[in-house]
RNA sequence: GCCCGGAUGGUGAAAUUGGUAAACACAUCGGACUUAAAAUCCGACGAAAGGAAACUUUCCUGCCGGUUCGAGUCCGGUUCCGGGCACCA
């Protein structure tokens, strides 16, 4: 054993040991009970960031913690290698997407190789290669028959310079990213899985999610949106003929406050209106400008326009004005709301700016309404009651539902209606890099889905995009084919599906990801599924959860998969957060410049208020603070930090730094410090080694007396409050524990006395750092392997029991208390372990009496074992 | 705009059920060792006031208010920051 801590050295011996016994490569069975733990695969970006250590160090961590409690783990890892920016890069260095990816993957795998993971590489999964993507076409094809996935018109951004369908990301500032040209809607028929069917599944199963964070369930519940409110109808006269203008709304008890119907611009209403009114013809074109992100409707100046159409009020028959609203959303309920100035905040802003009429129909006892500004309460629906409301006046929220619903069903104007903020799922994407969509458009047939013996769909990898249109869509090779059902011409779909579809199901193909006759082995997945532990960040916390327990759900009803929830216990780590660095190009353009690559100037606080680039020395914009990710480049690369002190180094910083699902601003303050533990560790061990090697240390552990009774005491406390962190998923304070446990074990070693008792001294050693191994081992799991061999512990640390602690060893003969008078500390009183209360109550009064100013004791709190609070 | 979080010393943080605020570290400063530096070891380290000193007192968990013998923790309000908002993943 080297005297000096070499992690390089010691880190590639164990990874190969590991490596060549196949330590990791999980197998069903065994008698254990099963332990899958799953981490959010990554997208194949280029270069790992800190985000990805700390999301697969913590998987690691519990992955070996459960080994070590007894459990049979599988702990995978794949790549979701679809998505945007590998085009964007393909465009920006003229290489094809596949090409680039592939080079990521690798350089990646080898990262996250030297990160020394327990991961059983056997059941890599890559999502654009063809034997991945081709169950994910016949499920499509499958749901497509079924009628869960369907073809609608919906509305995307499209650029009408590149002649392109934008993301949301790629439209800045109403502007498209590329060409800067104004971004406008546009309506184009896309495939969508019917979600909103599951729904009140969704929603429901929720509850039975004991190891989810509450706040991702009510994130989700409040995206699911459950509401129960009133469909109902305006009746009007259009060109003489009867018609009927349907809204929906959650406030039915404010009917009688409607001055005003608002409807989207795309609504037919607005539509007819328009078609003899030039001006409104005008508004609505100006509507379908800007993108269609909801953050950029709702923070969007409200505008609209009176469409001179009138429609009658379903109670009082009065006239309503319909006004076009470019805040109304055509795709969501009705495409028309009714509005009610005087109790809905927006249109009461609406109402304000176009002089529409203000009319209170509820009040809130004790409060004055005006109409001269926006009070809190005018939207409350819990205390108010119906004023000025007719033969609704004095009724509740409730009461006033029932009889105004009730009195819309018996005109046959509407009914209570119970409905969902959840949209259905649009899957179709204008892109090249993602899974083709298998259907086969023919004149004669309409849309076929391609038949099993088709599949795969194959994409041809060796395209690089351009950034205008699709570029499937310009290969005929791709596209031109033969119908399956009449054999005549036919065009292939050239949509590819949204990269949610692959990150779906990945965590079922784990279980099975070579199977060859399906989705998955359905043995196999009875076995392994559902995940024990899936651990990713929270900003996944609806959109990639949502829908993979909506795909469980899918798959499940195929018979493909057990259970109904993909996820039984769920840890969503905080962001690992970084500053933000840009230049202005001279077309407006941002780029984003990595935090390496700049000098900061930061003010007293710590914030960064200037930057220079190094290349040049020439300023540099300061962004906000944000999560690392590719597009704002500011993702900070481990390899430094592995290169300079190694993988456990790395991991035990990146755990020590802040509990895992607090958000983490990145720096590397402190890493020395950590690595600083290790080699201290490494030292300690060369030191003790030759005394645990000694027989000596084989003493009754029961019978030691003084220093060492002590630092044991110390040793089993530490080992009881770091299972408790473990359990709690709290590593921070695990790896605090283990610090305390070795500075006890240095002080005890280096105190006058230990050579007294050898016998004793080398029994406690011996326990106290074989706990401290285990202990650090799911974390620092090289070092700790070396030297649990190194010491004489055993061979292989990995299936070593894991330590609990013995209660003998907490057994503490006098009790310190706190004393307080009138909740202020006003000293310490020692107490026996068996002293009564009222033996307690007398020191603690004679401890406390100088701080009483001879005052009468009015009470005296007690709580055991903490503390005594005399007040007077 | 809407939904979900967060805020504690110079820094990362701890305090698990309402019970000693700041554990464990980092940085800094002082000392030891050294020709020197690095490394290592020992010590100090929330703020203010008083004291020669030992020490004493007061204040302190973003801000304002409340409940309680006692609040970082519970309740109401508020500011700032982060995540999500359906085509970034």
């Amino acid at each position: 054993m080297h005297s000096q801590y070499q992690p390089a050295a010691i880190e590639t011996e164990i990874q190969k040991e590991w490596e060549e016994s196949g330590a990791f490569r999980a197998l069903k069975g065994g008698g254990k009970p099963k332990y899958y733990c799953l981490s959010m695969f990554p997208y194949p970006s280029g270069k790992l960031h800190m985000g990805h250590v700390r999301n697969y160090t913590i998987g690691d961590v519990l992955s070996r913690y459960h080994r070590m409690k007894g459990c049979n783990v599988l702990q995978p890892m794949g790549w979701d290698a679809f998505g945007l920016p590998a085009e964007n890069a393909a465009m920006a260095n003229n290489v094809a997407p596949a090409a680039w990816t592939y080079s990521n993957i690798e350089y990646m795998k080898a990262q996250l190789k030297s990160l020394g993971l327990g991961l059983d590489w056997s059941r890599e999964v890559t999502t654009c290669k063809p034997e991945y993507y081709r169950w994910e076409q016949w499920l499509f094809t499958r749901l497509f028959e079924k009628g869960v996935i369907y073809k609608k018109l919906s509305t995307v951004n499209w650029d009408p310079v590149d002649q392109t369908v934008l993301a949301n990301e790629q439209v800045i500032d109403g502007r498209g990213w590329r060409s800067g040209a104004l971004v406008e809607k546009r309506e184009i028929p896309m495939y969508f899985f019917r979600i909103t069917q599951y729904a009140e599944e969704l929603l429901e199963d929720l509850d039975r999610l004991e190891g989810w964070p509450e706040q991702v369930k009510t994130m989700q519940r409040n995206w699911i949106g459950k509401s129960y409110g009133v469909r109902f109808a305006f009746p009007c006269r259009l060109d003489g003929e009867l018609d009927q203008l349907w809204v929906y709304t959650t406030r039915a008890d404010t009917i009688m406050g409607v001055t005003f119907v608002a409807v989207a611009a795309e609504h037919p209403l607005a539509l007819r209106a328009a078609r003899n009114n030039p001006d409104l013809a005008q508004f609505i074109e100006e509507c379908r400008q800007g993108g269609i992100a909801e953050a950029d409707i709702a923070t969007m100046e409200k505008k609209g326009m009176d469409t001179g159409i009138r429609v009658n009020h379903p109670i009082t028959n009065e006239e309503v004005p319909v006004w076009v609203g470019n805040y109304v959303l055509m795709g969501y309920g009705e495409g028309a709301v009714m509005a009610v100035p005087a109790h809905d905040e927006r249109d009461f802003h609406f109402a304000k700016k176009y002089g529409l009429p203000i009319r209170q129909s509820i009040q809130v006892p004790g409060e004055v309404f005006s109409a001269d500004g926006w009070a809190e309460w005018y939207g409350d629906k819990e205390k108010g009651f119906c004023i000025d409301s007719g033969k609704y006046d004095g009724l509740n929220y409730q009461q006033a539902v029932d009889a105004i619903s009730a009195d819309l069903k018996e005109k046959g104007l509407g009914d209570k209606q119970v409905q969902f903020r959840l949209r259905d799922w649009g899957i179709s994407r204008q892109r090249y890099w993602g899974c083709p969509i298998p259907v086969i458009h023919c004149g004669n047939c309409g849309d076929v889905p391609v038949p099993d013996e088709d599949l795969p769909v194959v994409l041809p990898e060796n395209v690089v995009p351009d950034g205008a249109g699709s570029p499937l869509a310009k290969m005929p090779e791709f596209f031109e084919t033969t119908c399956p059902k009449c054999g005549g011409k036919a065009r292939r779909e050239t949509d590819t599906m949204d990269t949610f579809v692959e990150s779906s199901w990945y965590y079922a193909r784990y279980s099975s990801p070579g199977c060859e006759t399906g989705m998955v082995e359905k043995k196999a997945a009875e076995y392994w599924l559902p995940v024990d532990q899936y651990i990713g960040g929270i900003e996944h916390a609806i959109l990639h959860l949502l829908y993979a327990r909506f795909f469980h759900k899918l798959m499940r009803d195929e018979g493909l998969v057990p259970g109904e929830e993909p996820f039984r216990n769920l840890l969503t780590q905080g962001m690992v957060v970084a500053p933000t660095f840009y230049r202005e190009e001279a077309n407006g353009k941002k780029r984003w410049i990595n935090p390496a690559e700049v000098d900061v100037e930061t003010d007293p606080k710590g914030r960064p208020v200037g930057a220079k680039l190094k290349a040049d020395g020439g300023p540099v914009s300061v962004g906000g603070i944000e999560k690392m990710s590719k597009s704002k480049n500011n993702g900070v690369d481990p390899q430094g930090i592995i290169d300079e002190y190694g993988a456990d180094t790395a991991r035990l910083f990146m755990m020590f730094a802040s509990p895992p699902e607090q958000s983490l601003e990145w720096s590397d303050a402190g890493v020395k410090g950590a690595f600083r533990f290790l080699r201290g560790l490494w030292g300690f061990a060369h030191e003790i080694r030759d005394m645990l090697a000694s027989e000596m240390a084989g003493a009754a552990l029961s019978r030691v007396e003084g220093n060492q009774k002590l630092a044991r005491r110390e040793i089993h406390l530490n080992l009881k409050k770091a299972n408790d962190d473990y359990r709690r998923c709290q590593f921070n304070t695990v790896i605090s524990a283990a610090m305390k446990m070795l500075n006890v074990l240095e002080d005890l070693h280096r105190s006058p006395g230990s050579e007294a008792n050898r016998v004793d001294h080398a029994a406690v050693m011996k326990e106290g750092f074989g706990i401290l191994l285990r202990m650090l081992s799911p974390v620092t799991p090289h070092i700790s392997q070396k030297l649990w061999r190194e010491l004489g512990y055993g061979e292989s640390i990995l299936d070593a029991p894991w330590p609990e602690h013995e209660e003998d060893a907490l057994v503490q003969d006098e009790i310190e208390l706190v004393v307080q008078v009138n909740g202020k500390l006003r000293g310490n009183v020692s107490v026996a372990r068996t002293a009564s209360r009222e033996e307690i109550e007398v020191l603690a009064l004679k401890a406390a009496e100088k701080y009483m100013e001879g005052r009468p004791v009015k009470k005296v709190i007690v709580v055991p074992g903490r503390l005594v609070n005399i007040v007077v």
